[in-house]
DNA sequence: GATTTTTGTCACCAGTCGGTGATATTGTGT
DNA sequence: ACACAATATCACCGACTGGTGACAAAAATC
């Protein structure tokens, strides 16, 4: 007896999901867990959300635990689109590594789902993939072809810088991920920012020399 | 009363560590889900092991779970020190793909690794910086510098180098995981072979664009 | 042959898990 | 004032977890 709110009990219990999240990670998310966390009866979690896997799905729609395009893209669009393929691509990088490393608890789901596949997982991963799509469908069909005084595609096919950015972004996800857990991979020194700042300037780089073919 | 030889027992106990890996994922790893999948009371991985810490460090020191700076560089170190830069990476690239598609325990460890870190994962981590560095040794410190005749290194410097390896690598190992459960990563085909022979084309294009300067 | 050490089985502990039915309390409409 | 629905609490279930102490049987030692 309470609160007596259905939308504050609801509130309270998609957001201890966040919360123990980063607390304990996937592997603290629970029923009895989850409810205690938010002080509450781990009753209401199947009656207001049908079991953990709605509640999962609701927190996977409320948070922003995903960047946008506009994030990506470094806050605004139109200087973005007017810059070249190689600044975008390195742009892009750079802001990913920053949007992720700010991000803890999308990490944490990130692990998550690569770590078993379920309902839970499901639900979350619906809302990342929305969201590439989204930016790959403003990055690659968007500027790309419209920029034409940029001749560098004439090296690159679409398919090929889809794949390349798919690798960039495969290997930013990756040493994040790492990063939480270990300080140096391979000798890539992941904990300070101008670890970072190095990873960036090779990535740079690879796509200085890629894009000038 | 059953077989009464602690060796056989052991090895019994250390097997199903792989087999239940294999099985159930990492999850599926307990004191009582190993014991019981190799037929055995629990009491005996306390015994003998002094714990599941002890077990899983045994397991790890047991297995071939981690591919060898051999199988890296393609079964033939000669031939592959006498080939170009770019086609050293390349071939690298492909190697440490198939390596690790073939080895899905492998696959899990590493998420296990990323995902908690504890004693057990501390334990399987050691054996694979090792094997990392024993390759790197190889690879960086060796045959780039004796082959002279190759002057890309001119554009590459040996931190850059060392920076590609380690995101080439990076993004690899993120791939074959995701691709566990997921067939389509960003457009992708993580599921079938012409969809990672798209991506060793990708990568290759890369390194040559790179390595041509 | 008797004793001790090794090897393995079993029963039990307290704690947590996901899940459910019964019940108490509050707010609302009549 | 009364009935009724909404909201939240509680007690319990069976199953599983990691961990331990008591004990039986086989093997090695004396």
């Amino acid at each position: 007896m309470k609160i007596r709110d259905k939308h504050l009990t609801r509130k309270r219990l998609i957001a201890s999901v966040g919360s123990l999240l980063a607390k304990k990670g996937f592997k603290g998310i629970g029923v009895n867990a989850v409810a205690r966390e938010a002080g509450v009866d781990k009753v209401l979690i199947y009656r207001y959300f049908g079991g953990l896997s709605g509640l999962i799905a609701a927190y996977g729609r409320e948070g922003d635990f995903w960047p946008s395009a506009l994030e990506l893209a470094g806050g605004d669009l139109r200087a973005f689109a007017e810059s070249s393929l190689s600044e975008r691509l390195s742009a892009m990088g750079k802001n990913f590594i920053r949007a992720l490393r700010q991000r803890p608890v999308t990490c944490e789901i990130m692990v998550w789902e690569m770590s078993e596949r379920n309902e839970l997982t499901e639900e979350l991963e619906a809302v990342r993939e929305s969201s590439m799509v989204e930016f790959f469908n403003m990055f690659l069909a968007g500027p790309l072809e419209k920029k034409n005084e940029v001749p560098d595609s004439q090296i690159l096919s679409a398919d090929d810088l889809q794949a390349i950015v798919m690798l960039m972004g495969a290997a930013i996800s990756y040493l994040v991920l790492r990063s939480r857990s270990i300080a140096l991979y391979g000798g890539l020194d992941l904990s300070s920012d101008s670890g970072w700042q190095r990873i960036e300037q090779a990535m740079a780089k690879m796509i200085e020399a890629m894009t000038r073919g």
